[in-house]
DNA sequence: TATTGTTATACTCTATAACTATA
DNA sequence: TATAGTTATAGAGTATAACAATA
């Protein structure tokens, strides 16, 4: 073993990658919001809340999605009363898909769970190794070898 | 914001977790090693190399896949020559899915990219930050608000 | 002519069920 | 009977192409 360390960090980034954590995550996160919010729609919740009110083919830029599909998850959102659509006063072509006010609290609740099962696993940690991790973990996710994200 | 540490790491995570992040790693590390190995049929590869020749209904217990889609993933690492069937000795219903020669080289080289992505990205770093991080990554990984993985 | 939102089409991947063979 | 591998079917999601409306 050459690189120990990039094989280390490597192992542990391919069990985060996982489709089933990936699942498990998004099922914990959404639970109990409607069966509106799911892995597909989350990311348009969450970049409309980054956003503002957004066309669907600004939106699918940002997140890297086609526009065609931020139509049809927006369609499941505006159903559930998380997302509405309103004319763009700027250009007569657009729409703007805007959060409800249920489509904010949605978001935020995801946002408050998540923070709060880091933390909770982070209790035991010492606090200077947490801090320490967060830190490390921005600075890698933002200059690492996956940098560049939209989506 | 009542938890710092708690929602810079949920922020970093959500980066990490995006499909584009996936995609754009998978499609890094996969490249030049055949149209077989592609972010659906390399978990079947590396799995088959931490296990060694395993059963379909084994490996996707291991992984987390259904048999029905292990044998569907199998079906095109076969054709590529990454993979091959042997009966199991041991029991006259199972098939045992073995990488070939070409199929370990793969996984290898995929496992070695990512390592030495990795390297380079932390070249510029304090050599302690970088062996701090490692260690960090794998704890949270364990115990995790995401722990317990499989596939 | 280019871009908007939306819809229609074809394609991929998946889980469920069903089949045969073996324990 | 239970489990093995595989195949068929149905469902969900996607991208591509096409549409009318607006820039």
């Amino acid at each position: 073993m050459k690189n120990p360390t990039g094989h280390d960090i490597a192992d542990a980034l391919g069990l985060l990658l996982r489709r089933s954590t990936r699942a498990r995550v998004y099922t914990r996160l959404t639970e109990g919001l409607g069966e509106a919010v799911d892995e597909l729609t989350y990311p348009v919740l969450s970049g409309l809340a980054r956003t503002g009110p957004y066309s669907a083919a600004d939106l699918g830029r940002e997140i890297g999605l086609d526009r065609t599909t931020v139509t049809r998850r927006a369609d499941r959102l505006e159903q559930a009363g998380l997302l509405r659509r309103q004319p763009d006063p700027a250009d007569g072509r657009a729409t703007l898909l805007a959060l409800t006010d249920d489509g904010r609290t949605a978001v935020e609740a995801t946002r408050q769970r998540l923070a709060t099962g880091i933390e909770e696993s982070l209790a035991t940690w010492p606090q200077a190794d947490a801090q320490a991790f967060a830190r490390l973990l921005r600075r890698f996710v933002d200059e690492g070898p996956f940098a560049a994200g939209q989506d």
